[in-house]
RNA sequence: GCCCCCUUCGUCUAAUGGUCAGGACGUCAGGUUUUCAACCUGAAAACAGGGGUUCGAUCCCCCUAGGGGGCGCCA
């Protein structure tokens, strides 16, 4: 067992949670328990302008239900602006740093220059050696690191492997603001430092920093920690992960019905595996996880794939834990005030009573709660004129034999349903595709092969139909 | 443009200098269920291309192609 880690998810809090930032808080909470160490959580908000409350609380509450807590309060950033600061005049009093007065436009136009000369784009170090006393007046400099120019630096990646950069290729950066703010680079060394970070587990974007941030720390003295970087998640065409393949918050995730336990199951297979281990309990995940076991390959996003891990994971679930999730999670939906009216007071009694049903037949909560919805539609049930049209005479005949006979079920279990049509069923001698395949058929203009959740997601969407039809001349069949 | 990284079934991945290249999701076909879902069984499905090294390369090296990341007084 290696040695307690020191981990810390440092998000930046210009957004929501994305479903990458998910992965490797992830990353750094397993590694963290795995080792018996701390994973800490750092807010990095030194972009004042980009920052916002709403984005912090997003990210905490992101955390918070995908249930990886983390050790002590939230670290934020900013506060510590002024050691941040100190620190660059220290690099500045030792010579490891230099006060440049470049204007935006001297900067615009030497990386422009570079650029069609076909080098990096990166600061000239016009300032590293010209006089002070040259310098523009009322103008407030930068401070810009030293960055060495010859030799290479190399990182020794838990993922990536031994990784170098020519020094040549990394500029001078600036590290203090001309505003006197500190920029992320150096921030993100000192508290790196300050905060006792063993491990740096973040996406591979990253990888470049890292090399300047080594550069960094090697000119305080410092140690630097153990680097891991991760691959990016891609979206499912390949591409850079976008909104509509996946880049969305986990509480659009949450939105969409999915439990917590299954995205975490899903997202730790995304890039790391432990032999042909697919689905693992948190404990199991815990014990496993390691960081020479990440890949170093990209890994596309796939819905079906959760899905089918959501699945297995509501079938698990006790039908309580259900309905309390269900419960948080009406409120959020798009039509959630009507659906609460809907489901009214008894409905989530019935819905607990129906559960052991519906979870094997639902993949996400809100299709489990799509199909519940017979149970919360009033009774007696109206038919919608189009629909009786389409019905021939021995399928009107079923449905006006069946439905009193389903409105005297109570409760309305799916069990107590589905004796009921089956009964149905054999007493008229019928088998149960002939009772459920006409209307089906009729209700919904396709055929398919028909079911008694067929007839039981009818029943529940006769309202609904009733309101479709033109000349809606609703029957009261019951 | 420059620097860095990546490339095994459609997708997530495993393993190995000699294997029938394994598993999972998805797909298809059966079975079970008087329907559906779940479940069970089976099938199709991959080492990007080209050079080396080697008795032998998917595995080691080089090149090419494709993909990704970085190149801010953003983080």
């Amino acid at each position: 067992m290696s040695e307690q880690a020191i981990t810390r998810f440092a998000p930046s809090p210009t957004g929501y949670l994305h479903i990458g930032g998910a992965r490797t808080a992830l990353f750094n909470w397993l590694y963290a328990k795995h080792t018996g160490g701390k994973m800490l959580l750092r807010i990095e908000d030194t972009d004042r302008a980009r920052s916002t409350e709403g984005a912090i609380l997003a990210i905490l509450d992101g955390l918070r239900w995908l249930e990886l807590d983390w050790d002590g309060e939230p670290v934020y950033q900013l506060t510590h602006a002024e050691r941040h600061r100190e620190i660059a005049e220290q690099l500045l009093a030792q010579g490891n740093a230099y006060r440049c007065y470049a204007s935006p436009e001297e900067l615009q136009a030497m990386r422009e220059r570079a650029r069609s000369e076909g080098r990096a784009p990166g600061y000239d170090g016009t300032w590293r050696h010209r006089d002070p006393a040259e310098a523009p007046a009322g103008i407030e400099p930068a401070i810009r690191f030293k960055a060495p120019r010859d030799g290479e630096t190399v990182i020794d990646d838990r993922v990536q492997g031994r990784v170098e950069f020519a020094n040549k290729d990394l500029d001078d950066l600036v590290i203090l603001r001309s505003d006197g703010t500190p920029t992320y680079n150096l921030s993100v060394v000192v508290d790196d430092h300050d905060m006792d970070i063993t491990h740096v587990i973040r996406g591979d974007d990253h990888l470049t920093n890292a090399a300047r941030q080594t550069q960094i720390f090697k000119a305080l003295g410092w140690d630097t920690p153990v680097y891991a970087h991760v691959p990016l998640i891609h979206g499912q065409d390949g591409a850079k992960l976008s909104k509509r393949h996946g880049a969305l918050g986990v509480e659009a995730y949450r939105a969409m019905g999915y439990l917590p336990a299954a995205l975490r199951n899903y997202l730790v297979r995304l890039g790391w595996s432990h032999g042909d281990a697919e689905i693992m309990s948190t404990e199991e995940m815990i014990a496993w996880f390691d960081l020479d076991a990440i890949g170093r390959s990209a890994a596309r996003f796939d819905f079906a794939k959760l899905e089918n891990l959501n699945g297995h994971y509501l079938r698990c679930t006790p039908d309580v834990e259900i309905v309390a999730r269900l419960q948080a999670l009406v409120p959020e939906l798009p039509d959630g005030a009507a659906l609460l009216k809907r489901i009214g007071e008894t409905g989530w009694r019935k819905l607990e009573q129906a559960m052991p049903g519906l979870k094997e037949r639902a993949t996400t909560l809100v299709e489990l709660l799509d199909n519940a919805s017979f149970l919360f539609t009033a009774r007696p049930i109206d038919l919608d004129e189009q629909a009786r049209r389409l019905l021939d005479a021995t399928a009107r005949d079923t449905l006006g034999a069946l439905l009193p006979r389903l409105e005297a079920v109570d409760p309305w279990s799916a069990e107590g349903l589905e004796s009921t049509v089956k009964g149905f069923a054999e007493e008229t001698g019928r088998k149960l595709g002939k009772v459920a395949q006409p209307l089906r058929a009729a209700l919904t203009g396709r055929s398919i092969s028909p079911g008694i959740f067929d007839v039981l997601e009818v029943l529940g969407r006769a309202e609904s139909l009733a309101r479709i039809g033109d000349q809606a001349h609703a029957v009261k069949s019951a």
